[in-house]
RNA sequence: GCCGAUGUAGCUCAGCCGGUAGAGCAAGCGAUUCGUAAUCGCUAGGUCAGGAGUUCGAAUCUCCUCAUCGGCUCCA
């Protein structure tokens, strides 16, 4: 028997006989680390702990607390719920169960709806499993002799993976626990006694392989820890994310309604809401002058032979509203761009004259399927901060990172964290070959040239261009993408823009299409929820609220709220026969940034006395002194 | 669009196996004038999402439509 030498994570290394196993080469290291061990890496390869040495080799333990720990873990649970299906129900068949971001989902074909009751049922039987403590067993066999051993069991989705994956592939693993045999590359947890802490979520449609072309099977979402107390945080900080649940909020602060009568998708803003809206927009405003931009603004509709001649109509027009106005169809735009191009048209355009930045803050429709509303973060109509950008290809590289910056500026004002995507053609497209791989590299170039990092998204680009994505998290940790970058050569060509170079030619420009806030409505959902409803003062649409004690103070109140009104501070009356005290909790649960006191004390010296959100007592002061406190936090961004 | 669940007063929710609706908060009125997260009392409020059916009788059972929620697919 021939001796291999281990290099263990500490810098050690070990002597040990070829084919000993990895859980006793660790025993032999540490002791201690076996217990929280649910696999290892050799030569950065997760193997089993079962998994046996053969030639010398880095080892390293995959600690349970770790992120690939926990997805081996969350991964053995998955097969486990499997299991637990496959036992308590009848002609249950298997498809496909992963480990995910929060958890874990196994799919399952099943004659029967799961109900939530059925889950119950489940978990039980998963922790019988869990009890009976079963070893995950790990067989390698011929793709034949799986492929039989399924078509038996009348696993007809495994038969159908096994027989898609590419030809070299002549063996496949088998994971056995029980009677419960699953097709797996692994790794897995030694024994199902490693599970301490899971819990099932819920239910789901979800199509076989995500194409919707396909049958539906039922999803059953699950989670699971290391530990009994994380589990417990997570389901916490799902408690508490509910909370800040923009479309809870929306309704508690009075900031906007969607109604049935209205409509699905298209969004009433309240007073309240409308206010905030306008501080944003405002605030853009004010950010694109400052950075070279022209506002613009194009029509609602326009005729339909345009949209023909942009591509829409051929691309785009599923998501479309159509109109007909003397006997002319019209589409109502689902995009600004058009409008900006026709500007741009209007006149002989110079090099000189480029880049033109046109930016609108543009109303566009989209038929978005029913099932994929969700309340102001996916809506039929909505308000872009858009802008569409018209330059030689030379000054292609800095605006985009103009742009960038622009945006990391903005998310650090708006106080979010972000994640870049980069986006390649997508099947359905238009345009050359030649142009998507400009426009692609130009983009990939700036974000280099920025030092961002950010993911590829392979085909997800826009159907006339390739684009960047920043996608910022929601309560809930999902990631909505607000600001985006794409970039253009077919819209100007379609519309034969050009400009006259120094060379006294004609020459095509680039079109960048941008947005930094995105569609404000989603803008404001990820707001609402990032500061759950507490915005900070400069966003806040009621800044301070002024108290009386009694009714004694009230013309005095009147007074000073002529004088805030008149600074503009965003200012409300609470001068109702009620005590102070249930004035400040409805002030409170509005989550209004100041509270200010008014009690025969104040009227006399002239003065108010805030009281901050967060409970802190600021103490006395005159009206003016208050609007100073204002200003200078608002001029902050605070 | 697809799968599943849900839809009762302005809001949050109760209403078992069918016998024509209830609570708290909010609202209106009255009393109280009370200094940092809820003063007390009274009053009013609903074609039980909409439509059809079963039944002597439907919020409750069946079907259809609409919307919402959780996902899938798709997207700002």
């Amino acid at each position: 028997m021939s001796e291999i030498k281990i290099h263990l994570p500490d810098g050690s290394s070990a002597i040990h006989e070829s084919g000993m196993a990895v859980r006793d080469i660790l025993t032999s290291w540490k002791k201690a680390s076996l217990k929280s061990a649910v696999a290892a890496k050799v030569n950065g390869v997760k193997v089993d702990l079962s998994f046996r040495v053969e030639k010398d080799a880095d080892l390293e333990p995959i600690e349970i607390g770790s992120k690939e720990g926990l997805d081996i873990l969350r991964h053995s649970i998955s097969h486990v719920m499997a299991q637990a299906v496959q036992e308590s129900f009848a002609g249950v068949k298997v498809s496909i169960g992963p480990s995910i971001e929060d958890g874990f989902y196994y799919d399952f074909d099943y004659s029967e709806t799961f109900t939530l009751e059925d889950l119950q049922k489940i978990e039980k039987k998963m922790r019988d499993i869990v009890a009976a403590d079963l070893p995950f067993i790990r067989r390698e066999v011929s793709r034949e002799e799986a492929v039989e051993l399924f078509r038996k069991k009348g696993e007809s989705y495994k038969v159908e993976l096994l027989n898609d994956l590419p030809e070299d592939v002549k063996e496949v693993s088998l994971y056995i626990d029980g009677e419960y045999v699953d097709l797996c590359r692994g790794p897995h947890i030694p024994s199902t006694k490693m599970i301490k802490a899971f819990k099932l979520m819920n239910v789901a449609g979800a199509y076989w392989r995500g194409d919707e072309k396909n049958k539906m099977l039922q999803r059953i979402y699950g989670t699971g820890f290391a530990t009994e107390k994380e589990l417990k945080e997570y389901l916490n900080f799902l408690e508490e994310a509910k909370k800040r649940d923009h479309r809870k909020l929306g309704k508690e602060l009075d900031l906007f309604q969607v109604n049935d009568e209205v409509g699905p998708g298209l969004v009433i803003f309240h007073p309240k809401g409308a206010l905030l809206r306008m501080i944003i927009e405002d605030w853009e405003r004010k950010e694109h002058l400052k950075r070279g931009y022209d506002i613009v603004q194009g029509p609602q509709i326009l005729r339909g032979d345009l949209w023909k001649k942009s591509g829409h109509f051929d691309h785009y027009r599923e998501f479309m509203y159509f109109t007909e106005v003397e006997g002319q169809l019209y589409g109502i735009k689902p995009m600004n761009c058009i409008a900006h191009m026709m500007i741009y048209k209007s006149k002989i355009r110079s090099y000189r004259d480029l880049p033109l930045r046109y930016f609108e803050l543009g109303t566009v429709h989209r038929h978005e399927k029913t099932g994929v509303l969700h309340g102001l973060l996916r809506v039929r109509q909505f308000t872009q901060d858009d802008a569409h950008i018209l330059c030689t290809p030379d000054q292609l590289n800095s605006e985009i990172r103009a742009i960038a910056d622009f945006v990391g500026y903005a998310m650090k004002i708006f106080g979010f964290d972000y994640e870049v995507e980069l986006s390649t053609r997508p099947e359905k497209s238009i345009g050359s070959d030649e142009d998507w791989e400009m426009a692609t590299a130009a983009l990939e170039a700036s974000l280099k040239d920025n030092r961002m990092a950010y993911e590829v998204n392979v085909g997800d680009g826009a159907f006339y261009g390739p684009k960047i994505d920043f996608k910022l998290k929601d309560a809930l940790k999902r990631k909505w993408q607000c600001a985006t970058i794409q970039c253009d050569f077919t819209l100007p060509e379609r519309f034969d823009l050009s400009y006259i170079g120094p060379d006294g030619e004609k020459h095509r420009p680039v079109m960048l299409h941008r947005v930094i806030l995105g569609a404000i409505e989603r803008f404001m959902g990820v707001l609402i929820e990032h500061h759950a409803g507490a915005f900070p003062l400069w966003l806040s649409p009621v800044q301070a609220v002024l108290m009386t004690v009694t009714d004694n103070q009230i013309p005095y109140g009147e007074n000073v709220y002529l004088q805030l009104l008149d600074a503009g501070v965003r200012v409300e009356r609470d001068f109702r026969n009620e005590k102070l005290g249930y004035k400040i909790r409805e002030a409170q649960m509005q989550k209004v940034p100041f509270m200010l006191v008014i009690g025969d004390k104040e009227v006399e010296s002239s003065r108010v006395s805030p009281r901050q959100r967060d409970g802190k007592n600021l103490g006395p002061m005159g009206p003016d002194e208050f609007i100073a406190l204002v200003r200078e936090k608002c001029i902050k961004y605070e």
